[in-house]
DNA sequence: TAAAAAAGTTGCTTTTGTCAACTAATTAGG
DNA sequence: CCTAATTAGTTGACAAAAGCAACTTTTTTA
């Protein structure tokens, strides 16, 4: 690839590093931190259901995540309950507390991202979206 | 903006951080961090002369990049020198070591960027920066 | 069925970041 | 002018976030 398209990439990327800082501030109030909201929605909503999977899925440190999970359990917002099928795994779920947390936390996402685009038409917007859709298609993750 | 829009722009959200955080490694081995590499870049790229200048630019706390710049000036990556005009100010400029070590960086960083990017075409790339460059014009960052 | 591998825990350490108090230099208002 | 307020940067104390390695228990593999 030439020189200029991957300045283009890195110019984007700084930018949108900043974007994502700022729409990183939905947890500020609830209680939690930014790990421990993205935890609760890749349990619930991605359907991530043991420690390890998050290990993989978000890179992390496997002791550290133990740690975490447990103060969120301790905190009231998520269960572990031992897999009969492999007592070594835990099976994650989400508390009553941690679903309506996780509600509020993704309300408050919501209008950070409104605002993001805010000054923009229906029809631009919808023009974001497929850039987005597409960058996403065409990007090699392994 | 409807629900679903704002989900999508989630999805992204979520799967560009992923991407990020893949193409964050380029220092690895450098004996930099990601702020410090970053650092590097705003000072000699972007012209950001002071330690303010950081501190406004990246929205860092003011008392800690005292400290990291400290450790770049300490270990040869750049020179604070008191500004003239205004002695409460340092300017800010990357020795040779640094100006060389942020070449290595950016070499691994376009490395890890073409990578990303590897199997597409000519065309799609072009599509894929045509897309960037739209959002980076839609996106309000106030 | 013994050895290897996997899931998770724990102790220890380092890194990263925050906050407030402080110095020295500059700017602004009377 | 000249004093008060502001600004740039530093420092100490501390807290939060993250990483590493050794360990236990359970499962898989050869």
């Amino acid at each position: 690839m030439d020189a200029d398209k991957i300045y283009e990439v890195r110019k984007f990327n700084r930018f949108y590093t900043r974007t994502l800082q700022l729409t990183n501030k939905y947890h500020l109030g609830t209680g939690l931190t930014v790990l421990e909201s993205r935890l609760l929605l890749e349990i619930y909503e991605n359907k991530l259901q043991t420690a390890n999977d998050l290990v993989s899925f978000l890179d992390i440190d496997k002791g550290y995540l133990s740690r975490v999970l447990k103060s969120l359990e301790r905190r009231g917002y998520i269960e572990q309950t031992v897999d009969d099928l492999d007592k070594r795994s835990k099976l994650l779920g989400l508390t009553e507390l941690g679903r309506s947390t996780l509600e509020i936390i993704k309300k408050r996402a919501d209008q950070q991202i409104d605002q993001l685009f805010s000054k923009l038409s229906e029809q631009e917007m919808e023009q974001v979206i497929s850039a987005m859709d597409f960058i996403r298609q065409k990007v090699n993750l392994d």
